[in-house]
DNA sequence: TACAATTATGCAACATTGTTGCGTTTATAA
DNA sequence: TTATAAACGCAACAATGTTGCATAATTGTA
């Protein structure tokens, strides 16, 4: 079994992400963590994170990975969650709206393991600017 | 106003997607086009497709996007579709399910325009396999 | 049918994002 | 304090997507 460390640049990419309202980028992440560390580490910290399942990874409507603290989140939750997320189209935030419990009619023949809804808009900050 | 023409490149473009069960990618189309155009061109001509709404295109669970054609979409289903799609994480590819309807609880200070509902999980071919 | 207008293409070059290997550094338990 | 394995930096690479510009091709019209 693998001993988990808590390095500075851990440490600061976590708080990075805890603080920030909506997910982020590892482009955006990068450009916060001021050279603490590099690009690379960056990617490896992310990976280790959300396999420590202290956040998640979500795809944008654009096909740009972001991550995102999981504050309330239980293990059990974590396999298949029913998080809803809205893609800003205007600023291209990503945001973590609510846990919208949804019913889905999916064959038996396929194994479900996770649900993935996204949903695409102007979000309230956009809206006031227009 | 453009005129939209119909070329070779793009009718085979068109073709492959129609014909593929699957959505695919700009990787996978352009690799059965054989040669037959650039590599650019097929991007340009997915993105005259999508405009054109012809073919649809969908991010996968990994932030790979996806093409698949739209048989059964009046222009008014593509501004708003609950479409469900399957992401298969062993063979990667990517399911038009069916249409599923769901009712989502968004603050009504988001402005909805489209919504994204992605399924991961094993699909059928590889349930047989494994 | 030939021509003009403008859409579409090819090529080259670049930008972004993510990955891998390897030698070195560092955190943690003993 | 030290040994050990985790984490890091650097360089190099791979994949994917974008842009500018000169050239080719399609389509409506004369």
């Amino acid at each position: 079994m693998a001993i988990i460390r808590n390095t500075i640049a851990k440490k600061a990419v976590f708080e990075i992400i805890q603080v920030n309202k909506t997910a982020m980028s590892q482009t955006e992440i990068f450009a916060k963590v001021n050279n603490i560390c590099d690009r690379v580490t960056v990617y490896r910290i992310l990976e280790r994170l959300v396999k420590e399942m202290k956040i998640h990874k979500i795809v944008n409507v654009n096909g740009v990975i972001n991550y995102a603290p999981c504050n309330s989140c239980s293990h059990e939750q974590h396999v298949h969650h029913d998080h809803l997320h809205f893609s800003c189209t205007n600023c291209k935030k990503l945001t973590c709206i609510s846990d919208n419990h949804i019913e889905l009619n999916i064959p038996s023949n396929y194994q479900v393991s996770e649900v993935f809804l996204t949903v695409s808009g102007i979000c309230p900050e956009c809206l006031i600017i227009t």
